[in-house]
RNA sequence: GAGGUUGUAGCUCAGCUGGUUAGAGCGCCGGAUUGUGGUUCCGGAGGUCGCGGGUUCGAACCCCGUCUUCCUCCCCA
């Protein structure tokens, strides 16, 4: 081994024992998804270039991975460019293809390709890897996985209803035992800015007041005057900085605030009702917050806005979502308003680490381990292997004789349930003896008997 | 993309102002126990000190570059 080999920054390899893991938050996800009606699909783990770029603000295109074009292509190249000095277009001349960002703006994609062969409202749900070349940090790689719900061709607000009760049942089921699901709508936003008179910084206001708890009142005041707000702006909005109490008075006094805006009422109509439909369908272990701040960089929402954070650990949120109205437009099809959320697989799976919260069969191994005692005896265990399998039991056959010590320390290492011991003796009299390795007894079965235990 | 930080055995980490042959615990392998694991006892193997260059009589230690780790921004799952 002349060099130790090494996988790129961000990524990760799992053991069989981590992947029994992700697979147990995986088939939860699915398995609520499904009861909600969602069927799965895929799509390309690369896509065009023209497909992402452009989709995530201007620094969403820093953090898309590109992918080289290969070949002949290469001479494509486009030098004029780059001696222009425009390096996004000679980047676009080398590089047709890019991995996905994320998974709803290729969804976007294939609902436009596909819209004659889908009924609407059409209800997808997604689980596949995405890639951004993001500076990793704890809870942050450049590879992980995103499990989305999206649902188009709708407008209901019945489906952010679903969505809520999606988050608390997943969440639930992952055993996390606190959570608060942060809930806000871009129409509010858009009063917030409107009422302000500077309505056309709207991105500039949100992205500043998305930082309240991070910065501060100060800080916030700070980069807003850095954006070129106005003070009068400024002042307007300061207020919102200190709103407090439950749910319903934050409402209350954010429809005072509005009342001269008729998208950012609309905006607290369309939170009310999703707020009280939740209250009267409840909630397991959901703790649902109305927060003005919550903005999500994603500038192609324009409804509802979520976000999932953990309680007591220290995690980014590891949840996401919200309506758009028109992402299908950006690919030429418009009038399909959309909704849909994300669950981050990866920070699901670290934060479940770091609370221990698996259930104890979630790495569970092998059913039952034949002893090997030699070669007449290995070819009965292969034999009645075949037979425990045919039934669907999970089992397998030493390799090779080796002392029991090592055999039985091979079981332990494995998380073996049974092991079997079939020697001379045995076959002679019938008597397959069979270890319980969890509590150390041993009983003797006859072959039927044997076959019975495990398969009953 | 900006600034900082980390890297020593499979894992977690010691290693003094630069000074012989780089250590420990756990794990691994073998034995005590030739048909019984998880406990105990005894023994053993295992390291180009992330990589490349430089300074020095001499570098794990100092300098430069690079990769990686974690952190703060940016942004986000």
């Amino acid at each position: 081994m002349a060099q130790k080999p090494a996988i790129p920054k961000g990524t990760r390899d799992f053991l069989p024992s981590e992947v029994a893991r992700r697979t147990y938050i995986f088939d939860t996800i699915k398995s609520v998804f499904k009861t909600y009606g969602f069927a799965p699909i895929e799509t390309p783990s690369f896509e065009l270039s023209t497909t992402l770029m452009g989709k995530y603000g201007e620094e969403g295109d820093r953090l898309i991975f590109r992918i080289l074009n290969s070949g002949d292509k290469m001479k494509k190249a486009d030098v004029e460019a780059l001696n222009e000095g425009n390096l996004p277009r000679f980047a676009n001349s080398l590089a047709e293809k890019a991995l996905r960002y994320d998974l709803t703006v290729p969804f976007a994609r294939f609902v436009v390709q596909h819209q004659n062969e889908l009924s609407f409202p059409f209800k997808r749900y997604q689980i596949q890897p995405v890639w951004r070349a993001d500076r990793p940090q704890h809870g942050r790689y450049q590879e992980f996985y995103q499990c989305d719900a999206d649902v188009v061709g709708s407008d209901s607000l019945l489906y952010e209803v679903d969505f809520v009760q999606i988050f608390d049942q997943v969440l639930t089921r992952l055993q996390i035992p606190g959570f608060t699901m942060k809930i806000n709508n871009r129409k509010i936003l858009s009063g917030i800015a409107e009422v302000s008179g500077e309505a056309d910084k709207l991105i500039d206001i949100t992205v500043a007041i998305d930082k309240l708890d991070k910065i501060g009142e100060d800080g916030v005041v700070e980069e807003l005057r850095q954006k070129g707000v106005s003070e009068t702006a400024i002042a307007t909005i300061s207020p919102l900085f200190t709103i407090t109490g439950s749910n319903e008075e934050r409402l209350a006094q954010m429809k005072t605030f509005l009342s001269a805006s008729e998208i950012g009422l609309k905006g607290i109509e369309e939170l009310e009702f999703v707020l009280e439909q939740t209250k009267a369908l409840g909630l397991e272990r959901a703790e649902v917050e109305f927060d003005v701040t919550l903005a999500r960089g994603l500038n192609y929402y324009t409804g509802a806005i979520f976000e999932v954070k953990v309680h007591d650990v220290k995690m980014g949120s590891i949840c996401g979502g919200g309506r758009y109205d028109d992402l299908t437009g950006l690919f030429g099809l418009s009038g399909l308003s959309g909704v849909g959320i994300s669950f981050g697989a990866d920070r699901i799976y670290d934060v479940l680490n770091e609370l221990d919260l698996y259930p104890s069969d979630a790495d569970a191994s092998l059913t039952l381990l034949f002893a090997n005692f030699g070669q007449s005896e290995a070819a009965y265990c292969m034999r009645l292997s075949k037979l425990l399998r045919q039934k669907g039991v999970d089992c397998e056959v030493y390799p090779s004789d080796a002392k029991m010590q090592k055999q039985f320390k091979y079981a332990d290492n494995r998380k073996v349930k049974f092991v079997a011991l079939i020697g001379e003796n045995e076959l002679k009299e019938g008597k397959l003896q069979v270890k319980n390795m969890e509590t150390g007894e041993q009983i003797a079965y006859t072959e039927a008997e044997l076959l019975a235990f495990f398969t009953a």
